[in-house]
DNA sequence: GTTAGCACTCACGCGCGTGGAGTGCTAAGT
DNA sequence: ACTTAGCACTCCACGCGCGTGAGTGCTAAC
């Protein structure tokens, strides 16, 4: 179990072909199909020797006598780490997810939708998003429109021009004139605000405008809580792996999903580092994610508003697709959303 | 084959048991599991041809010599017309339903979500959902806000409350109070027509107010045309059922989700009734829904705006639950929804 | 019209034998 | 000292045959 740098040149070699077979193939490689399907110029007995020293040293493993190797959570870190963190997506993929993005609605929710179906695309697995939090919200601007006599429209933006709307409801029938009216008021009074800070400024108030103040107010805040909601996307392609072919399989990672409980799992193993982490099996911290593979990496302005993107999939994972599309669409995403938030200035 | 009024009583309550029986069990049931299971005063033999005269008829089917029966389309069919159309759902579900709306935000997102993840729970299947869809949509009001010196946020409102943003690059530099001024011009000349109608008013418009007008009017289209797209939840619950288990089958359901060719292979076999329909197996017109069986509903308000919400499962499938639980959804929504669209006259 | 009895039919589960992929080891070659 | 051919060995996957049991249809008696 020693470390990797005794790993010599053809140890590595033969290491990064086994993941790659494996990842490809799904099927226990063994030393014939290597050195067949690869220009190896050493015999199989050779790349026997060396698999039994990478088995010693832990990076991988085979299931029982007479089958072929499989990587281990080493294995497969060893190959992430040297092979694919540094990875780039092609070029042309680049082009194309750009040309996908410029045929969409600018709006966050119609982005968000297609990162996450362009990196399940890509990945061949489940992809996770979350909507870009801001640490804490500002209001912009808000609006009532009068729906009918007792109930009241309000639409709301922030200052990362997030827009949310909710409704109102009044004991006595008010006319959109003084609906326009206190909007107007408050307006000016919350402008630039937080919801704490809204709440301190606003505690002399009374009637409607103490009534809407409060909505505004509790509005504003579910903003900042409610984001925290991770979405998943692309179940189709994740149930073609064979991992998941058996029921019982895809049920786990179905319990992990649905529950709701995966942000939770995982959040706690985030730094706050802002590229790419990926946990490979047992790397994880929560056991209900030890049969899973995860790349994900935060997306976002500065360090105040920011999403989490990536993907979810069997250990047996192509990490550097992964690794490389959730980076390039961390980005992009980046980059869109910077427009939205660098308004806070105007 | 023939028609079903030459059903006795007695074959009637066995052909009822059977399918009660096998969408519960999900085997084959046979002439002693149902003497075994109910307090039927007959004996096996009798019950044995009794099933043989309703398999002459079609309403059961055998596998192949000795297996139990189970239901044909037709079978469930009849199942469905006698005991299920009618059937409500039970009034502590009812009250519960409710409850969990209370508890969600007054929001058409929230409550598409929630009925979703309510109808698929209660059918343990998948579920089906799109917005409510106007068939033309009134502008109500609009906003411009300044994001930075050349994008500008656009949010609108439709007469059905429906909000909606878009983004608004300009060439040149323009103010907010531009903006604003440009926004009420607008407003007064626009509101409450349609996109056709707005198109034909705004003519002679030029400068900032020709292309704010345009935008307003191409995202107010948008508005009815993005509105048709079909939502699924709960593909975990369907995973459950031994249809599912062999990956074949539960590829060909997720082909189905993914395509969205589901919703143009659904729609034209709807009418325009107001109540539930259920298409069983070889009912639906595309042989890509053969395999399933569909329970639909329309809801909204009036017949000028309406959406869809249903359940898809295999064909056995619990008819009398998916009927009462999409009926009684279907309702609630309308119910929910009248608040904010009676809003047109104010 | 109903029922007991019986012969018959298949799916399903189980044990078994075999083929083959893959290994580790040894001995010879470079 | 490292590589490689050869070989014996291991053990999973797969196919086959068979017994078992659930379920039937038919017939004859009630």
């Amino acid at each position: 179990m020693s470390s990797e740098h005794e790993l010599t040149l053809r140890q590595r070699e033969i290491l990064r072909l086994i993941v790659k077979e494996y990842v490809q193939g799904s099927r226990a490689v063994g030393s014939h199909t290597l050195i067949d399907r690869y220009p190896l110029r050493i015999s199989s007995a050779t790349v026997r020797n060396e698999m039994a020293s990478l088995e010693r040293m832990g990076y991988i493993h085979q299931q029982h006598t007479s089958a072929g190797r499989v990587p281990t959570d080493r294995g497969y870190r060893f190959y992430v780490e040297n092979y694919a963190v540094e990875s780039a997506l092609p070029p042309n993929d680049q082009i194309m997810i750009r040309h996908q993005f410029r045929q969409v609605e600018t709006q966050l929710e119609s982005w968000l939708q297609l990162a996450a179906s362009v990196l399940a695309g890509f990945a061949q697995n489940v992809s996770l998003v979350t909507s870009p939090k801001p640490s804490v919200s500002r209001l912009r601007h808000f609006e009532l429109l009068s729906l009918n006599e007792r109930s009241v429209l309000l639409i709301l933006v922030t200052q990362e021009s997030t827009v949310r709307q909710g409704m109102l409801h009044l004991a006595d029938e008010v006319s959109q004139q003084s609906l326009s009216a206190c909007a107007d008021r408050l307006n000016l009074l919350m402008a630039n605000l937080t919801a704490d800070e809204a709440r301190a400024k606003t505690t002399d108030l009374s009637g409607l405008d103490r009534i809407v103040c409060d909505h505004v107010i509790t509005t504003l805040s579910a903003t900042q809580a409610s984001a925290t909601e991770l979405h998943y996307h692309g179940v189709e392609h994740a149930l073609q792996q064979p991992e998941f072919a058996g029921s019982d399989a895809a049920q786990q990672l179905f319990d992990l999903l649905r529950g709701g409980a995966l942000l939770s799992e995982l959040l706690p193993q985030l730094t706050h580092g802002d590229d790419i982490q990926v946990f490979i099996g047992e790397e994880n911290r929560s056991e209900d994610l030890w049969p899973f593979g995860v790349v994900v990496a935060t997306y976002g302005v500065d360090q105040e508003v920011t999403g989490l993107l990536g993907i979810l999939g069997p250990r047996r994972m192509p990490y550097e697709r992964s690794i490389s599309s959730v980076r390039y669409m961390a980005r992009l995403m980046s980059d869109l959303m910077r427009d939205l938030y660098t308004a806070r200035d105007a």
